[in-house]
DNA sequence: CAGTTATGATAGTAATACTATTATATTTGC
DNA sequence: GCAAATATAATAGTATTACTATCATAACTG
């Protein structure tokens, strides 16, 4: 999928930050290399100390933008999800057949993520990469219930809602298009963790092909549409 | 599913440990109040010094027995891991058809643990939660590939294995058993968390019967046993 | 009963996740 | 062009965490 278009802005909860990182150059340098030093350091070593020293501003200035790691993590995982979202209506835009409009949802949720796409200063493979490892420790919180009522979540139930749609678009009378929906997304990063670091417990090899060729199995013979 | 048998030790790789907590009795209160205290305070505010004194010894006495609480969760969801597939092995034992083998493990897998079945000291129904909410915590780090090459997962391996020949049992031409298998496991997780905190994203409401219809209809069918 | 091992009691340290304060730029409105 | 507001820098401080270390005592073991 080639870039997409220029002056599009992701639109992101604005609980998640404290100030708009959007609306200053400092803001988007903090975005930006957030990205690359969680890809780096993971999510447990990462520290706005460390964020403030890359961007060689004190960490009190991060503060400023973020209330904390978690809170930047959900920031940058809703915006993947507003990515992926945006990526997935375009795949489906003008396609008549829902059996191909759900296969090229498919395509888009578990393609890797090339090279630098350039959406302005998000590296948007890194930014997939850190989902794929670290997003899921954005919910697993005893703070789930609260932060769900806030809104936290709104932009990952976006996506679920317009995959939903196409699944229910082929399938009118499937019971779990929800279900099947967020176990596709989030399945899709574990199967690639896995093939990547566990690769006993796959048959997943680091090629998406083989990824694409399991979700669609599983998703058409579900539905029904033997595949 | 009633009481396993009484006698029977659940197999850790030993390198989870600094000392077997099953080889005294402050060991086996270390495991007991870490589940009952992980499961009420979350993984993150967890503190070795919290269960000290959950158990009225100092945290250095918690550091005897084992490195640090991530090695801790690594014991017991390998715990776990080694329970469930007992469990699976057990509700397929001397049972003739492959789909009922597989039907029976599914049920096996999604089963929401009642209430304590008092294997010893573990309380399966609140270690079941902390396998939910904070067991993939457990790989998803940037430490995960020393880790798995030094065994750190290897109830959950065997596991895996035991699913997929269940699975190839019933197609052996299929060709992605071990990916399915643990789909189902760590999608079965992700389904329950959603359903009690992010209904949104998900159709399962919060009896088993939801997730066990999901999860069989998606594996049936992907096998091709149409359900 | 001596020797070993397990546990308790206590202290200490570097790093983390913040909060607070004051000074200095930079921008904006008039 | 300047005062006022705002953003950032510089620095300090605090409670907690995740350990490590030391020494005394209790308990078990041969």
């Amino acid at each position: 999928m080639q870039r997409l278009l220029g002056n599009l802005k992701i639109q992101i909860p604005e609980q998640l930050y404290v100030k708009d990182p959007d609306s200053s150059d400092l803001g988007m340098k903090i975005v930006e290399h957030s990205i690359l030093l969680i890809e780096e350091l993971g999510f447990e070593s990462f520290t706005f100390k460390k964020l403030g020293q890359a961007i060689g501003s004190p960490e009190s200035t991060v503060y400023r933008y973020f209330e904390n790691k978690h809170k930047l993590l959900l920031y940058l995982t809703s915006w993947y999800w507003g990515w992926l979202e945006y990526k997935v209506a375009f795949a489906t835009a003008n396609v008549q057949s829902c059996e191909m409009q759900l296969e090229n949802s498919i395509r888009a949720i578990c393609e890797t993520v090339q090279e630098d796409q350039d959406f302005s200063h998000i590296n948007e493979e890194k930014l997939q990469k850190i989902v794929i490892s670290e997003s899921s420790k954005a919910f697993l919180t005893k703070e789930i219930d609260s932060e769900n009522k806030n809104g936290y979540f709104q932009s990952y139930k976006n996506l679920v809602d317009r995959l939903e749609s196409i699944i229910s678009g082929l399938n009118p009378k499937y019971p779990f298009p929800k279900t099947l929906a967020s176990t596709l997304l989030e399945s899709n990063h574990l199967q690639k963790f896995f093939g990547a670091h566990i690769p006993a417990i796959t048959d997943i090899a680091r090629s998406d092909e083989d990824v694409i060729a399991f979700f669609k199995s599983m998703t058409f013979s579900t539905l029904n549409y033997g595949s």
